[in-house]
DNA sequence: AACTTTTCGTGAGCATGCTTATTATCATCA
DNA sequence: TGATGATAATAAGCATGCTCACGAAAAGTT
């Protein structure tokens, strides 16, 4: 923020604007980024409960449940009861999500295309793998205490 | 998403757990990360207009107006009319909101500390630039139409 | 078996982002 | 001057993230 922009902000500012441009793009298909990102990895784990889908996206579970109540009734998943557990559903895509899945990928590639215009494949690759370190750091830290022992003085 | 993670998913879970820690750090303080940004803002350009403060916030006029009325509404910003135009409003700091500036410098110093951990100077400078041209990607990408001409064939 | 702890899913409520629409005022131009 | 269009701020309503709390069921303990 100050006379330099910060690093923080910056990155903050990307996302929102990754996510807003994608869903510019996807509005017609009808599925939010969000949900886009539910349905992704859900096809690559059919039949997960939602608690273990949630850690997978790293969302907190009822904010997933959220999204599965639309998605649901939009049709695109199905819960259906697990046998050996009364508690939890077993999740799994619709025929009618098939298809949205290539659209989606498509939406995203190209959104990513244009928001990676004029980056080499190194220097995407090496971006990658620095914020791939830095959610790792983040990850490790959102499960410290985090209070500020140095009290302000005031 | 895939089988190697999608870029754009890992910089959207950067961007939030880089919210997430910054908001564990501050709740004491009473400040948000987006209150803090405005506050940020705020404190190089007292006597601005909402709408253009929004703008070099780059978020819409009407999130920022929530942000400030809640702001306001606790002491740390003031609205006072604008003499030459009675839509307006010039924003100022209050004297409560100053040393919070410190405060919260600080917190994102150490939230910073925290996520850029093990990475060099350089890497953090080359992010910083990669970060800043996606960005501008995404600012001029936003503003086209993002119609999808190639439609869906079934 | 009975008690306790953990886990699964969700309700309530807040914060921040968006789009779309409205009101008041200002600016421009015929 | 009077209509017409642009601009400042806000309203309404949706989406997605969070915390905190709760009920039901499972798992572990005594």
């Amino acid at each position: 923020m100050p006379s330099s922009p910060n690093i923080s902000f910056v990155l903050h500012d990307v996302a929102r604007l990754l996510r807003k441009r994608f869903e510019q793009r996807s509005r017609a298909s009808g599925l939010t980024r969000a949900q886009w990102q539910v349905l992704a990895f859900l096809s690559l784990h059919e039949g997960i409960h939602q608690n273990k889908l949630a850690d997978l996206i790293e969302i907190v579970p009822i904010t997933l449940a959220r999204l599965l109540d639309k998605m649901e009734a939009r049709g695109f998943i199905e819960r259906r009861p697990d046998p050996v557990d009364r508690r939890a559903w077993l999740l799994y895509l619709t025929p009618r999500a098939r298809p949205l899945l290539e659209i989606m990928r498509g939406n995203g590639q190209k959104t990513r295309d244009e928001a990676f215009a004029g980056l080499s494949s190194e220097t995407q690759q090496h971006l990658l793998q620095t914020l791939s370190l830095i959610k790792s750091n983040l990850l490790a830290a959102c499960t410290q205490p985090a209070v500020d022992r140095e009290k302000v003085h005031g």
